[in-house]
DNA sequence: ACGATGATTAACGCACATGTTAAATATTAA
DNA sequence: TTAATATTTAACATGTGCGTTAATCATCGT
């Protein structure tokens, strides 16, 4: 699967866009994810590995305790996914020439 | 489930991606679609479906022949989409400040 | 009217994703 | 060492998504 297909599949999720909504105010611990988002840690725990998978977010140490891992949201698939709406948006930028191009490929089957 | 979600569901599939891709160079009929996208008209069509729902294609005629009708892309959905990205990567614009959020939360555990 | 064309719906199978509980793993603290 | 805490993995049930073929529906052309 693409980076990009593990980026739209990962957000396709409400409960991990949720999480990545709360990583906004900082880096979390999966047991606080877990009771914030009302799942199971097993659940959680998942769902922190598809997002780690697609790059959304990584898992870094916290502190001195070697238990104390935190996850962080990355940069990166953001923007990829910020390059791609743009290009898709392109459209938009040339509906005009759309038009036409869709008038003449229809040219002849009376087109409105 | 919520628009949003609708949205990141329907771009979740690589054919559904596909085919907005294609629809960028204009409006297609579902057939056209589906032999470009090398699948069957059936699937096709509950792609077109999906994509439908999430409002990201609407279905236009096409002429005077009452059965040709086309498929062309809508901006609303891509413009709610952008909308979420600018909240999220909103989240770098004050990463110290975020780090700061996080050096307070694990004040006393010894944090970094 | 009749056959041809384009598209959707129906029915089915298969794979995968999600959630749960219980067990296992790792690390800290007493 | 032993108990407690945090997290992941295992095993299982359930539901949903995608693809196919066959049948149905609508419309055009002869």
């Amino acid at each position: 699967m693409s980076d990009l297909g593990r980026t739209f599949t990962a957000l396709a999720d409400p409960t991990r866009r949720r999480a990545v909504e709360l990583l906004r105010a900082g880096p979390r611990r999966a047991g606080e994810l877990a009771a914030a988002l009302a799942v199971s840690p097993p659940a959680m725990s998942r769902h922190l590995r598809v997002l780690r998978a697609s790059g959304l977010v990584e898992e870094r140490p916290d502190g001195d305790d070697a238990r104390a891992r935190v996850y962080g949201l990355r940069r990166g698939p953001f923007g990829e996914l910020r390059r791609w709406l743009d290009e898709v948006e392109a459209f938009w930028a040339c509906e005009l020439a759309a038009f036409k191009e869709h008038a003449e490929r229809t040219r002849g089957r009376g087109g409105r």
